[in-house]
Order: structure tokens, then sequence, then C-alpha cells
DNA sequence: GAATAATTTCATCAAGTGCTCAAATTGTGT
DNA sequence: ACACAATTTGAGCACTTGATGAAATTATTC
């Protein structure tokens, strides 16, 4: 049987990702984990203790194998492309979403909400496991296109982020109905991923 | 001086903007507005009727100022182009967020926690307001590209919102310094707002 | 200016909040 | 079997929450 601090940290990850962090009462997540008042402080310490784990028990990995990822390309005879590059950073998030069921959605979504309200802990975590990926990403993205200017690169950068996580997060999800007139199918996962790949090197170039 | 039921709305939104909507106590409200307790319930009912208040009180403009800018479209000899379209969508709120100053941006990111959550009363006002607009432009965009299948424009429109909720956000506000080394200046507003369109229609088309 | 309506104040309530802690339970090593 | 540590429990604390309503204040109308 689950241990239950993961058991814990998955009731948590679940419920803050729907409505964000702060609306969630650790009553909450006791009752739905099926544990007591007292489990959660004795953990974690409490809610950020709580955010903090989740954190941690996601973004190595993810900065492991975007680091990985990056040897391979530095590995290679050709120069990476752009769309490669932007591999990077989509596709360990993209497996995340897709080969990790629901759980890894919600983390994703979990994501953006602290991205949105500027959460301190997260950008602390954020930037102890994904800044050395970022240096170097930005780094060669200055070096192959010097006529664009930086800020308008970090714009494009920023852009395209926040449409990254809004859409792996919702992938497999039937979203908002645009075209109201046409029944349209959820697309097959891989396929938005490759869309979105496609979509930030566009818009960077 | 300014109305009370104004001075509350004022209030709340820039209160909701920062952390999302239910992390903020109407007792925070009514202090930080300089306002009794009860004067909250008295005029809105609650926060629900504060939260509908402050999108009814936007709203509207919002959707004239795009059916307006759609009237000069259909009314031009030539076919619109896409970033024309796109313009339609991103304008009226890009004004907001440069012309209404601090308000504007607020409200803005506001909209976008109130995408992220699914919020229930937004996705009501959004129809009744942003309803029409939306089906005359898929409807166009439709038309104008059938080779894009159903499914992936509706993706890629949803990126785009995205994008554009979190970028329209932070315009004139220092972002993430994805590049560290160099010294980034804040670009011009409008600058952002032509680069946004650039990034919807070249990710649409 | 008197009468009426609209607005504002604030004490008060029940319910929910994060958190602590002693006691009970379970696990571990000898 | 025993001792000891790790974990779990649930009652309880101080505090904040949304909401109510009667009284006080201010606007409006005649």
């Amino acid at each position: 049987m689950k241990d239950t601090r993961d058991k814990i940290l998955d009731t948590a990850e679940r419920l803050f990702s729907t409505k964000g962090v702060n609306v969630v009462s650790l009553r909450d997540i006791n009752t739905a984990a099926g544990v007591s008042l007292g489990v959660l402080h004795y953990h974690f310490g409490g809610r950020d203790g709580v955010l903090k784990a989740i954190l941690e028990r996601r973004l190595p990995a993810l900065a492991v194998e975007r680091q990985a990822m990056l040897e391979v390309l530095r590995a290679g005879k050709k120069a990476p492309t752009l769309p490669q590059m932007v591999e990077v950073i989509v596709v360990p998030l993209a497996r995340l979403a897709i080969e990790q069921g629901k759980g890894g959605r919600r983390f994703i979504k979990l994501l953006a909400h602290l991205n949105l309200e500027k959460n301190r802990i997260y950008q602390t975590e954020a930037s102890k496991y994904s800044a050395p990926v970022d240096a170097q990403l930005s780094a060669w993205l200055m070096a192959q296109y010097p006529q664009l200017s930086v800020e308008l690169t970090e714009l494009r950068l920023s852009m395209a982020l926040h449409a990254m996580y809004n859409t792996l997060a919702e992938i497999g999800e039937p979203g908002r109905a645009w075209f109201p007139h046409i029944e349209a199918q959820t697309p097959e996962p891989w396929q938005v991923v490759n869309t979105l790949i496609e979509f930030i090197a566009k818009a960077i170039r």
C-alpha cells in the first residue's frame, strides 16, 4: 500500500491544481486523503511544506531529463535546430502530462497556477532546478538569433511558456468549444505536443 | 468623490487579481477599501456578486469595441487579413491594459485567473458578452483556412488566448529574467502588443 | 422641515481555519 | 518478549471566515 506521505501529496496536488494552492484547506486534504488531522503537520509542517514536497517530488526528474536531452543535442554533429531546442523545454513536461496520467496533468496545471500568482516557494524551487538548463538554452538562443533584441526574445519566450503550461495542462480534456457548430474531437496527445512545439518555434523565430 | 460601489470594485479587482478570487477575504476588501463590514453585502450580496459586478463593469465595453472593429473590417473593400482578425481579439484588451493604467492590467490578470480555474460566474458572463464576436471570428477563420482541422485550430486558438492574457497582464512590468547576463529593458507597450499579434497570427497559420 | 428611503456602521453569530499536543497505535531492532 | 522510536489519532485552542440585522447616519422626496 502507498506511503502516507505520497497519499497526502497526491491528494494535495489534485486539490491544489483545481482552484489554486491557498483555496484548499488542510482539513480538505486530510479528509480527502483519508488520514487524520495531525499527520500533515507531522510530515510537512504545514501548507508550504506540502507544496515544497510536491515540487521536489517532480521537478528534479524533469531537470535531469532536460539536461540529458540537451547533452544529446550537444553531442550531435549538426547544430541543433530551433524546434529541437524547444523540445528540450516541452517534451519532458509533455511526457509527464501524457505518460503519468492525470497526476502529471494536475501537476502542470498546478505549475500554471503557481506561475500566475508568482508563488514564492515555487520561484525558489524552480530557480534551483530549472535555472541551469534555462541558462544554456537562452545562451544558445541569443547566439543563434543575434538579430533579435533581448527584450523581444524574452517576451516571446514568456508568451510561449504560458501557452505551454496551459496547453499541456488541458491535454486530453475537452477544451472550450470555439466552433460550437462543429463536433470537434479531442486531438491525439502527441499531436498536441507537436503543434505546441511548432507553435513556440514559429513564434520565437 | 468616487462612489462606494466603485471603490469596493476597484479594491476587489486589485486583490482578486494578485492571488485569485477565493483567497481574498471579504474583510480584506472592506478594510482595504476603507468601508465597513456590511456594505459589501448590502451592495453585492457576497463574493460572487462582487465578481459579477467587476465583470459587468468592463466586459460590455470590450464586446462593443470588438464588434465595432469587426464591422469596420466587414465594411472594407478587401477581405481582412489574419493579423487584422487577431487584432479584433487583442487590441481592445490591449487598450485596456495600456490606457486604463494598472486597473486595466489587473482586470486582465484576473481574467487569466478566472480562465485557469474555470470560474463558473466568469464563464456565464463571458459567453454572454463575447460569444457573438467569437462566433463570427471562428466562422471567418474556418472559411479562410479550410485546410486546417477543427481540432488543431481550436487548440491553437486556446494556446494563443492563454498567451494573450498572461502577456497583456504583465505589460509594462519587469518580467522574468531569462537572460540574466544582459540587462533587458521593459519593451514599449505597443511593441509588446504588436509582437503578440504577430505571435498569434503566425501560430494560427 | 418632516417623512421616507437609501446607505453605512458594528456587534454578533455559527462555521471553518491552521496548529499543537498528549495519548494511542504501530513499527523496528535486540 | 521487550524497549524504544516513529507514526497516527482526535480533542482542543485561538483565530478568521461569511453572513445577519438592528440601530445610526445620510440622501431624497414631498
